[in-house]
DNA sequence: TTAATTTGTTAGAACAGTCTAACTTTTTAA
DNA sequence: TTAAAAAGTTAGACTGTTCTAACAAATTAA
């Protein structure tokens, strides 16, 4: 077993590699709040447990072993935060820093029950895979409206927020989820969409609200 | 703030003081599965942070803001059990050990949800009275399956015990929170109750276990 | 290509929390 | 009332995690 501080260590690697491959030394340090030589001796006691791969000079790489524990820490970061919004209805901004605790609670039972709870979800409210419990992540990567190319059309499968506001916002809006919309136009400047709604109506969104819609 | 391992030592010192008032070095130590040095050497650190009084050869004694610390984090532990019980709809015996997890997340957000959730219990799933968010216990008397008048049928609202056994016990005889059971008699020679439960089969129990057991 | 800068390392200290071994004080019982 | 047992203490060591100071290697820019 991990103590919290070497699961904090993984879950950092993991989500560094995520971007290049290879973390650095100094990067980790930088995201834990701790000096390099702190993260220089974990890594010297990560390797001996084979969670990492590390030799001086070398960037530091996740072994098989670590990946499967850091899918496990985020499956269960990922499903915490989904938890504490749909089920305990907080907002989706300040369960993070509650998120960051929970993925630390060791029961195998407390985190299958969120999970069937929330109907074994696929992604978490920021639209981050969930990894499931075997550690297999649906790489299907979601698309945001944000990011649909010009001219296309797609169906609004999902938003990654349930807070009244937001959903008021939308429906004032005329969206509904399962509503087919066409991308006119995206503005470079600010990222705000155009759409074309079935209800032939052009429909302005921010990049804000954008990028918090999901579509197929 | 106080660390995990300062936590359940108050934690510890609060429920062994509950019956005498001062609580021993060694019973702490046994409590807490640790040796007497480490508690010894726990005390001066507590008493430095004036959290408990304490002077060499003397009884360990929390002080008002121990007292106080102690409260939150039996509220906590309360509110956590119920929770997983009530929402989660987790077994009874198997939620012990995730409450004792639950209870050191540092968010007041976190369990004024709870709080809500659960409609602002008096109660934890064993009977054990949950302090408010002050630190006011309500302190109210409960009728044990051991004093219910032969005949009439009562629902059993909690458990007064936290042992993994005790609950297994219970568990293996068909019991469960919020099961119906009417006495059907009481043997005057040991205290034994015989019971009539909702699925018709007829249950013993020990005086000793009936106690134990509250009703509504 | 050398010098400056960045990055990484080692050595050594500190603190939290634990332990064992040896000792002292208090309590109990002969 | 004194000897044995129980309870408590101190000293010193060890692990995990962090730090600062000093040095070494790698990278970047002049």
């Amino acid at each position: 077993m991990d103590s919290l501080t070497e699961e904090n260590y993984i879950k950092s690697i993991y989500a560094l590699s995520q971007a290049t491959g290879e973390v650095f030394v100094s990067e980790l340090a930088k995201k834990l709040n701790v000096k390099q030589p702190s993260v220089n001796s974990m890594m010297k006691r990560l390797a001996s447990k084979k969670v990492v791969s590390y030799a001086p000079y070398k960037g530091i790489r996740l072994t098989e072993k670590g990946k499967k524990e850091a899918l496990s820490i985020i499956r269960r970061h990922r499903l915490a935060e989904l938890f504490l919004v749909k089920v305990m209805e907080l907002g989706w901004e300040e369960v993070h820093d509650i998120a960051e605790q929970l993925e630390h609670v060791d029961s195998k039972r407390f985190y299958s029950r969120m999970d069937e709870m929330l109907n074994f979800p696929k992604f978490d409210p920021h639209g981050e895979p969930i990894p499931d419990s075997n550690g297999k992540i649906h790489t299907q990567k979601r698309t945001s409206l944000s990011e649909l190319v010009e001219g296309l059309t797609a169906i609004i499968a999902a938003v990654g927020e349930d807070e009244k506001s937001f959903l008021d916002h939308l429906n004032a809006k005329g969206l509904q989820i399962g509503d087919a919309v066409t991308l006119k136009k995206r503005e470079p400047f600010d990222g705000s969409v155009t759409l074309q709604h079935k209800s032939k109506k052009e429909i302005l969104l921010t990049h804000q609200v954008a990028e918090r819609i999901w579509v197929e």
